[in-house]
DNA sequence: TTATTTTGTTATCATTTGATAATTAAGAGG
DNA sequence: CCTCTTAATTATCAAATGATAACAAAATAA
């Protein structure tokens, strides 16, 4: 197979990517989250349920941390922990509803907010940009569970 | 202008991405280096030549604490600090020939790690994608360096 | 049964990062 | 000249995060 590399750079695109979202998200961020609650918020989010072993590994951060920080998410009402059935040592975590409303609103306002981006282009344009997003994402940017 | 909304979400993407490329950059960054250092590196190998100022209201940190850190990026080498001619009270900031290489080597092996998850792709997939990347750069990731 | 592994908790300490005030130096404008 | 603003530095303290050890409980294997 004839693998020259990509005229385009992939280390260029996430640069990019990284900088708007982080402009864009940082006056939606709530009050009184700090940034690992709020990365392990957005990651329940995405995989609920989870376990703590799972959100260790995938967000890089120690296991002892990890329970730390998650205690303080449940008492701040926005997690919820759950022992399992046929494994009782694991514990299954989940957004409460105030979690989930949080993030839902959080969500709402960073999708407008690339919207107002795109408020200049035509339905021709978004339908492209639209499939770009899907193909990138079933293309390149999949999460495969199995590693 | 009929927006009605997209099919598909940013959101979902921008975790996805997000998820991906922690994932890949987490055993490429080099020791010795602070995670707020290599955001600073970043950045900088991304907008060279830029200032404190700039650093500091891009990476949404408070000034001093920019200017404690970008010290310790050049007592470690990585990177240059120059007055302005036209205004001496600016610091133009760039990487140094060390910065410089190894953000390259870095930049390096995250593509190649990318390129890996398409070792399976067909020729023509990889078109696709590239256009896929250039069209959302373009049209969505681009930098307004107006606001 | 006993030993071992997995999953998570609690406690503790060091490092990193955030936040703020005080200060210096240079430019802008009166 | 003097005042005001901007860019950056230094110092300091608080808060967040990283790292590690010791422990407990449930599953698994011997």
């Amino acid at each position: 197979m004839d693998k020259k590399h990509f005229p385009y750079k992939f280390v260029d695109f996430l640069i990019s990517v990284h900088q708007i979202t982080d402009k864009i998200t940082k006056d939606v961020k709530p009050e009184g989250l700090t940034p690992v609650q709020f990365k392990i918020l957005e990651y329940v989010a995405a995989n609920s349920p989870t376990t703590l072993s799972q959100l260790s590994d995938c967000l890089h951060m120690p296991l002892p941390n990890t329970s730390r920080e998650l205690k303080k998410l449940e008492e701040k009402k926005l997690c919820k922990k759950e022992s399992g059935v046929e494994d009782r040592r694991k514990q299954y975590i989940c957004l409460s509803e105030n979690g989930e409303a949080l993030m839902q609103e959080i969500f709402k306002k960073v999708e407008s907010k690339f919207l107002d981006r795109l408020k200049d282009d035509s339905q021709k344009d978004l339908e492209e940009i639209d499939n770009a997003l899907k193909l990138l994402y079933t293309k390149v940017f999949y999460s495969n569970h199995t590693t």
